[in-house]
DNA sequence: TCTGGGGTCCTAGGACCC
DNA sequence: TCTGGGGTCCTAGGACCC
């Protein structure tokens, strides 16, 4: 058995030019929550230097010099499209891990080699538009890299099954190992001292150095690269152990109440991922902080967190607590960049443990008002049915001012041909 | 003026138990 | 007078990923 990593070309840069075909052959980014900063590129952006993460204020003037579209993040068109590109795949195997936004490892038979994968290529890109490259190897870790050569070896045209390969060791070799799935740059400076430079020095390192160096994360990756699988395929996605929203702001704020709008509707964000996915949470931390890359402004980092009597998932629960939190960590004077929360301690819904000390709260009608919250701001758009205390001004919400329309998940936005 | 957000896993150390 | 060893759970912090 192989696995194959089908991962989406450029994908938030090729859903785009999907319904903008305009964007085609330009250099096109992506920028971040606030279009703070570059998280996508085209290949003729690459091409151009740009590099990810670069902050776009930095870069306005080079942009405009080299006609580079430029665009916010659309998640909602993204989402979307993520989802047509997996369920075209799904039926063309035994077993699939979904594993981003734009990626999937594939379970394959031996049988199934560079041909399949070109199948694979065509269907999802006369299906959704969406064009893919495919690694194929034993290992996940040799799959992921498999991919990244099949990417950028123009020759390979988007495929590559390395167990065919003549000499995969020479492959290996060309491989530093900072490019290596599970290997960062702090990692890799690890590996350096010990004349550890590339992908092939890895696979054939001593195991108890690398086990020394890195711990069994990386002997692990060692042993993948040498062709053992140490990871299998998560065809389930695991249950959640957390879940976050955290949002900087389109302008520093210093008020307590923009403070407290905004970390309310956060909160109302993860009440609302924690019904979808039927799970209550018990445990909630909050935290606050100034720009660290202010060089002028006094900074200030803060956070602190609170058990609840009884998990939850109603929005008004937690932000009553999220709210405690934030004034007990609140100080004035400074001007703030960014809050947000992370709930803990899950459970799914219906295995709730009542507190010693809680009498049974009157579930129905709480329950009842998220539930049909959730159905309202589902049909009409996000945050029409808010809570008092998220405001309505959002004096402080998160620039986005060049996102393009959700095309294919809002009825008002749908795009339009004329014939 | 302007630098993302949401996750996972592992490790070390302390508290506590028997 | 003498003061162990092994285990679990929790938390904070580090590193990584997309």
């Amino acid at each position: 058995m192989n696995f194959a990593l089908v991962d989406c070309n450029n994908f938030y840069a090729s859903c785009e030019r999907v319904f903008n075909p305009r964007l085609i052959g330009r250099p096109l980014v992506i920028l971040s929550n606030n279009d703070g900063c570059v998280i996508a590129r085209s290949e003729e952006a690459k091409q151009l230097g740009i590099k990810m993460g670069a902050p776009t204020f930095k870069n306005e003037t080079f942009f405009r010099q080299h006609q580079v579209a430029v665009l916010s993040s659309n998640y909602a068109l993204y989402g979307d499209m993520s989802a047509r590109v997996m369920e075209v795949m799904r039926p063309l195997v035994s077993a699939m891990e979904v594993y981003s936004i734009d990626e999937a490892f594939l379970s394959l038979d031996d049988a199934h080699g560079e041909d399949f994968a070109r199948e694979i290529r065509e269907r999802v890109r006369q299906w959704t538009g969406i064009p893919v490259s495919v690694g194929i190897a034993p290992t996940k870790t040799l799959a992921k890299l498999a991919n990244r050569l099949a990417k950028k070896t123009p020759q390979r045209q988007g495929v590559l099954d390395f167990t065919r390969v003549p000499d995969a060791d020479a492959i290996l070799a060309m491989v530093p190992c900072s490019e290596i799935w599970g290997i960062g740059t702090r990692l890799s400076a690890r590996l350096a001292p010990m004349g550890i430079q590339t992908a092939r020095d890895l696979k054939y390192a001593e195991m108890a150095n690398v086990r020394g160096a890195l711990g069994v994360i990386g002997e692990r990756i060692a042993r993948e690269l040498g062709g053992l699988p140490c990871l299998d395929l998560e065809e389930l996605p695991a249950t959640k152990k957390g879940i976050a929203s955290a949002k900087s702001f389109g302008h520093p704020v210093e008020t307590l109440q923009e403070l407290e709008e905004a970390l309310a509707s956060y909160t109302a964000r993860v009440g609302e991922k924690l019904r979808a996915g039927r799970l209550l949470a018990a445990h909630v931390s909050v935290f606050v902080e100034t720009n660290p890359f202010s060089a002028t402004q006094p900074q200030y980092n803060a956070g602190a967190q609170t058990t609840l009597l009884q998990p939850t998932n109603q929005t008004s629960v937690l932000i009553a607590a999220a709210l405690d939190l934030l004034r007990s960590i609140y100080r004035v004077g400074y001007q703030y960049k960014k809050t947000g929360l992370f709930v803990t301690a899950m459970s799914p819904e219906g295995a709730v443990q009542l507190s010693l000390f809680e009498e049974r709260e009157d579930k129905p009608v709480a329950q009842g008002l998220s539930v049909i919250v959730d159905q309202l701001n589902r049909k009409l758009g996000a945050n029409t049915v808010r809570y008092g205390s998220m405001g309505t001004r959002d004096t402080w919400a998160m620039r986005q001012n060049r996102r393009s329309r959700k095309f294919t998940t809002r009825w008002s936005e749908l795009p339009v041909a004329k014939a």
